[in-house]
DNA sequence: CCTGAGTTTGATAACGGTAACACTCGCGAT
DNA sequence: ATCGCGAGTGTTACCGTTATCAAACTCAGG
């Protein structure tokens, strides 16, 4: 007899097979409870219709067994993995990685894990990209850490049985649910700030003219500046950077009749501060400068920065909770829903009144 | 006729049943190119025995139906989900946000997931819980991004089917591979470089006392101290933060004694420049500071920051690199293995001689 | 025209869960 | 006593892949 594959008569537990060192499943923890594997599903989902007995007996053999389910198997029949994709840009700085962990400790207490996918360029194709990465994973919902319009844009073609959420930039919120800082408002609270300290007006430092997030950091600032009736001064673009910033920087140095300047974010005003210095404008009795984000350590500037923060742990929380909403909601009666999260003035060292008023502070 | 259940006769399309707006699966595929699903499979997997006019009409029918896998089913069967886990500590920071991204985008490149679990404190326990998550999800394997000791200890503890390796952290290699900087290396650059300079000594503003990598610094610094023959003046042990740094400048600064520090990382050195200044101490004219790290604005700081230089996102993309190689290898021929990356000086405005030899740079 | 090795393909059985339904009770209403 | 009903449990059928093995089809050599 050649020993393999005796048909029938074999004992049963030819269940396991020779290399298979793997942990047990439902059917073993069945077997030791003396259920049936059903019984112990039912015990897994907290089906209410176990007696407490038996229940027990089911707990006490996954226990000894040390069962854990298999996600992939539950995946697969009830189109739920249980995790959620997140879509990121930049990642790296402080903002969207604060988001990112924001999103990340929200959804280990709702029970999801998360999965990651950057994105280097924000155009239609990386993310349409990143979106099939994500649902081949059958993610249950997506968030998109989505500063720019083009993502909203990509996000309106995914299938619409993927849920998403934009967080943290400028999108179409009648499209995809939003929550988003209230960029208009944060600058509003900055320039007010320095125009009640007594400036006649404001310069202003913005980001990237293709970046919704800086235009309407823009708007907030003109606005205001236009309601107090004071002169707006031309606007200088850049990017997120301090190197951007020194540069722009210089210019403002150069400038004598410049005595306020709001930056659209720490980095920038990193930038600016360095150059003041560098042209020997003192700051805050020269010039004042108010930031944009309030990072970890611009207290710590020279001077120590005056600043509009935003706490972006809380945007990605609030975005989790917005997903999930959806998510819970019956699908035909979902409507466009937009959060905005108000943002704080900090008020530090770097602003001050203008020295004409002859009065200087600290 | 009941009208469910219509065997035969019935137009083709029963597959999909009522309530199921679901995309196409392998078995769509299949009926329409005329072959069986196992065919379908063969030519997803690229299997050699297809015939080439055959494959092509599969992938035209995969094509016109826009066919995706269902990786679910799949990880199901092969047990191979192509996520890979990251275990993340303080991933807002720079560094760790880099790493992250440097270990995403490789990931992608080679055709994986990731997912994140972060955990807030870096015991034992949480980082149990954390790789749990992970496993739970049927993760590949385990890239920790691990500061601490206790991290490689946890993960001596992860079932050996599930391969893990650590970056950017101290841990013991020998247990886990690893993949980090060489920070003592960086610490005796920094050091030498002022030593170099001229300064009698180098005094040392370091990280907290318990963290692997705080203490390779002060190696490196002592070391470095010690076979120059300066004297080694008492460590200051501290945060990661500026305040912590901002704390402990106040009192080198009281220090008319002390003209170099050099501190454990940028951020301890934003804080220790803004002390000296306020204390009215010129840098580097009276006291050089070097920092760790490079992060992306610190060539902006009051003055430019020189500081040793670690490429996180190499970290990365290198510990993404080990753990493959591990997932290749057989398994029992596996061998503890590390990689350590160089760190680089990059000298900006901060360090200079000191003053007594009557000579200023810049 | 038959044989045998190699290629191409299909049928069927896993993988480990959940869903749907059927069955067994015990018990109050008929 | 019979029926109906709900609680508790087991049976069976999937979910969408890959793995295994056997069948069918090459095409050479005898």
């Amino acid at each position: 007899m050649p020993a393999r594959k005796s048909s029938a008569e074999e004992p049963p537990p030819t269940r396991t097979t020779p290399g298979r060192p793997r942990g047990s499943v439902m059917r073993d923890v069945a077997k030791l409870a003396g259920v049936s594997h059903q019984t112990v599903s039912r015990v897994l989902n907290e089906h209410p219709n176990v007696r407490q007995e038996t229940r027990l007996r089911v707990l006490e053999a996954m226990r000894s067994l040390n069962y854990r389910r298999n996600l992939a198997a539950r995946t697969l029949v009830t189109r739920q993995s249980h995790t959620l994709g997140i879509i990121g840009f930049e990642t790296t700085l402080f903002g969207p990685a604060s988001m990112l962990y924001g999103i990340e400790s929200a959804a280990r207490e709702a029970g999801y894990l998360v999965s990651v996918a950057t994105v280097r360029t924000l155009d239609r194709a990386s993310v349409l990209d990143a979106v099939d990465r994500l649902t081949q994973h059958a993610v249950d919902g997506i968030i998109a850490i989505a500063p720019k319009q083009a993502v909203t844009n990509a996000l309106m073609q995914v299938p619409p049985d993927v849920l998403c959420v934009t967080v943290g930039g400028g999108g179409d919120a009648d499209a995809v649910p939003a929550v988003r800082i209230d960029n208009e408002g944060g600058a509003r609270l900055a320039t007010r700030h320095l125009l009640d300290l007594g400036h006649a007006t404001v310069h202003h430092a913005a980001g990237p003219a293709d970046w919704p997030e800086a235009h309407e950091r823009v708007e907030g600032w003109r606005s205001t500046l236009y309601a107090a009736g004071a002169v707006v001064p031309p606007v200088e673009f850049g990017w997120w950077d301090a190197a951007s910033g020194y540069e722009r920087g210089q210019a403002l140095a150069a400038d004598p009749s410049v005595t306020a300047v709001f930056c659209a974010n720490d980095r920038i005003a990193l930038g600016v501060l360095r150059a003041l210095h560098e042209a020997g404008r003192k700051v805050p009795e020269e010039v004042s400068v108010v930031g944009f984000d309030d990072m970890p350590d611009s207290g710590f500037f020279l001077p120590p920065l005056t600043t509009v923060s935003q706490h972006f742990g809380e945007l990605g929380r609030r975005s989790l909770g917005l997903l999930l909403e959806q998510m819970e909601t019956p699908a035909e009666q979902r409507l466009p829903s937009e959060i905005v999260v108000p943002p704080a003035l900090e008020v530090r060292a770097s602003s001050a009144p203008p020295r004409r008023n002859g009065k200087r502070r600290r």
